[in-house]
DNA sequence: TGCATTTGCATAGCGCGCTATATTTAATTG
DNA sequence: CAATTAAATATAGCGCGCTATGCAAATGCA
């Protein structure tokens, strides 16, 4: 019946694959911006908020596709590190806009470049031809598990 | 210079995908080992200490490609879950081999069934024709990060 | 043999994901 | 209008990755 004897081989499940890719290219971000202070989960919001600041906590938890207890955690280290304030909505006493500083401004350029630096250390595992097929599927894999 | 004003595109980032299929595959492997009450932490020990028990902390780190501490405090969850014990090495009063329980033993196969069953639903986001490739480029890109 | 170094483990503390729950304010509805 | 429901945030607590330290046992070398 089952040939291997029900042990998972880890080279063969694209899961833990992809988890240690993640693992490491976390570890990979975090040295290409520690010069500037930021965490990843820092930069992520910043890349969100980059774009448009004044959003909501819960629009910058559902742009960032993550829970609403994560981001506010994140807020409470990115408000301790002077990336952002929490202003009161003109609109809804519930609610709260967050706004970037000028200090966080400042950092679009630098730190971009060094997460593409980083991304970059992913990509270089294939070949130039490969990249765009990589991406599609990893693209596909993910759209397909969020539906599951 | 810049066509796109410095903004990263979490869509083209093979990083960020890779990152976003480990979080959506943790969740998987969650659910799936639900029944068995292990967390997938526990089920990766699990699955090396089913190859071989008996090992000593650092060796079982190592083969997890986890640092010391990580280690230590998931085999404490473990300990405390009675999935493994403790026990001082017979000819080194530093280290201690870790030995599974006849519970954890019991867990090997339904287990790994459920864990398989959480990387076909990664899989699946492909064509059949497609995963073989996609197994080699999620390698090839670890390896290459290990590197680096 | 005796002291310095290395090695194995534990602990503290952080980042960041999650769920569950409390609190406050807004919106709905009878 | 009052009572209920819904929505936005905060907090507690867990899993699991990391680094930095401390301690005790083993090893190596003078």
């Amino acid at each position: 019946m089952l040939e291997c004897a029900m042990t998972l081989e880890k080279t063969r499940s694209p899961g833990m694959l992809a988890s240690e890719i993640a693992r490491l290219y976390a570890a990979a971000l975090q040295r290409a911006l520690q010069p500037w202070g930021l965490s990843p989960g820092q930069f992520q919001a910043l890349a969100e908020l980059w774009i448009e600041d004044g959003l909501t906590q819960r629009q910058l938890a559902a742009r960032l596709g993550v829970e609403q207890p994560t981001m506010a955690n994140t807020l409470g280290r990115m408000e301790r590190d002077n990336l952002v304030a929490r202003k009161p909505h003109p609109e809804d006493g519930r609610s709260q806009q967050i706004w970037l500083t000028e200090g966080a401004r400042s950092l679009q350029l630098p730190a971009t470049a060094a997460a593409l630096a980083a991304d970059e250390l992913v990509a270089a595992g294939l070949p130039l031809a490969e990249r765009e097929l990589f991406l599609s599927m990893l693209g596909r894999v993910v759209s397909n598990l969020r539906l599951a």
